[in-house]
RNA sequence: GCCGGGAUCGCCUAGUGGUAGGGCGGCAGCCUGCUAAGCUGUUUAGUCAGAAAUGGCUUUCGCGAGUUCGAAUCUCGCUCCCGGCGCCA
């Protein structure tokens, strides 16, 4: 469970953590504010142990048949110091909570410091890229009537998209590739939710990204007085991953050692607000509001980590590799390494259109960060430890997409399948 | 969406305004030729004191408010589960 005295233990961890991650974090105000709010519950407690006393001896008095007037005139006093105390508490616990739900991830040693891009540092690259003049895929996509995004800004706004046609059944295909791709190396196929409620949201993701990033599904104001309801707090949010559904599929939870670790394979579309994001990527479909993708999630022991990290970012490589795409593994410093994550590694594929390495997907290990919130943990025989839980993407399909019309678009506008996607499509080539 | 029934510690269960009790399981210890049985303690989270072992106190009956000197128990709202009706891809 995610508490101050969780963050006290750990707190030179993560003061050392903050500055390499240049954070304005408020840290102190945190600490600030739970020395005094502790100070409080000592009062409390102190009236609280009071009150149950002089109860008891009310009710001592009551059952012999004798008068317990001074007592409980004694305790109308007590009883008001309590609910003054409390209304200031709960006043401290309110922003106490803000702060602690947003403290962003220890980094794990291995993360360069620096802020990006020049912070970042590549690892590998796989594959040629090669030099195309033959545009962006919203160019040859367009062309081919397979995609129209005039129309879907007009009824749905910009980041929008119609996809038509062959591209579709491309589309579809990725999904299922990248599922079965999973599927064969022991990952159980997911199809969680799409909506989470905002408490268990609070567990996989901090709350900055509430605001910019993640889309509220929650009746208007209007319905819910109709219905006479003053307030739902636990507001449903549309999920901007599938990682986020999957994390908390087993919050709660106290796994036998040996059930880990858990490999799973999450499909869902997922839902972003992008609000800030510029340049390059406003067009076409490389970051939409709405996208499909298939996920790997592991949840595992502590020591096991390394090795999973390993996997997860095996899994994807080799499918890049099986879909002829050149790409690179990037390790992001500290500046750029998500406010969740203890550690990721990109993977940016070739895009000849813009002649530049592009993010396909990130690899990351969010240690106990999202089990602390979520309350996962596992027992190994001795003491219960929290769970590490590590995602990647398999296949972010409407930004792979791009990627691979951009890297197989022929001279003559048509589009070659991918030789792995062929059996999944049943065509060698879509656009005539 | 409507009507009814329900939620108590890891599991089962008692408790209809007066200190949450019993059983099973788990853990630690005692006892023991071995096993079983038996006995003792422990089995939510937090806080204070202490170097620590430990001790004190608070908290915990699905969640949140309210009434009360005192709430598992009474009132209101919410969530989920079970049964029935309605609607529906």
């Amino acid at each position: 469970m995610l508490t101050t005295k969780y963050i006290r233990d750990n707190a030179s961890a993560i003061r050392t953590s903050l500055e390499k991650r240049r954070s304005g974090y408020r840290f102190d105000e945190l600490l600030g504010l739970d020395a005094a709010a502790r100070r409080l519950t000592t009062d409390l407690q102190r009236l609280q142990a009071e009150r149950n006393k002089e109860t008891i001896a009310v009710s001592e008095k009551k059952k012999k048949g004798e008068s317990a007037e001074g007592e409980i005139s004694a305790l109308k006093i007590v009883k008001e110091s309590i609910g003054r105390i409390e209304g200031e508490l709960g006043a401290y616990q309110k922003r106490i909570d803000e702060l602690l739900w947003g403290i962003p991830n220890v980094l794990d040693e291995s993360v360069p410091t620096g802020m990006p891009p020049e912070g970042n540092k590549t690892l590998k690259k796989w594959g040629e890229p090669k030099e195309k003049k033959t545009g962006t895929h919203e160019g040859i996509l367009a062309k081919l009537g397979m995609l129209d995004m005039e129309a879907a800004a007009r009824v749905a706004g910009s980041r929008f998209y119609y996809l038509k046609g062959d591209l579709v059944l491309l589309e579809q295909s990725l999904s299922r590739y990248a599922l079965d791709f999973l599927s064969k190396r022991g990952y159980i196929p997911v199809l969680p939710p799409f909506m989470l409620r905002k408490s268990y949201y609070k567990g996989v993701a901090p709350l900055t990204v509430f605001q910019d990033a993640l889309y509220k599904a929650t009746e208007s104001d209007e319905a819910k007085g109709e219905r006479g309801i003053e307030h739902i707090e636990d507001e449903l949010f549309m999920i901007g991953t599938a990682e986020h559904p999957l994390a908390a599929m087993h919050s709660d939870t106290t796994f036998a050692g040996k059930e880990l670790p858990l490999r799973y394979a999450g499909i869902s579309p997922c839902f972003r607000r992008e609000a800030g994001a510029h340049g390059q990527d406003q067009k076409g479909i490389f970051r939409v509001h709405q996208f499909d993708k298939v996920e790997q999630f592991i949840f595992c022991r502590q020591e096991d980590e390394a090795k999973c990290f390993d996997e997860l970012l095996r899994n994807s490589e080799e499918i890049w590799q099986s879909l002829g795409i050149p790409y690179r593994t990037v390790l992001l410093c500290s500046g750029d390494t998500g406010h969740q994550m203890a550690r990721s590694v990109d993977i940016e594929g070739w895009f000849p259109g813009q002649g530049a390495y592009r993010e396909l997907g990130t690899c990351s290990t969010a240690k106990e960060w999202q089990s602390v919130r979520l309350d996962i943990k596992y027992d190994d025989g001795g003491e219960r430890r929290y769970v590490y839980t590590l995602n990647n993407t398999a296949i972010s399909v409407q930004r792979s997409l791009a990627c691979i019309v951009e890297n197989y678009v022929n001279d003559d506008g048509t589009i070659t399948v991918p030789d792995a996607l062929v059996p999944y499509i049943g065509k060698g080539r879509i656009g005539r």
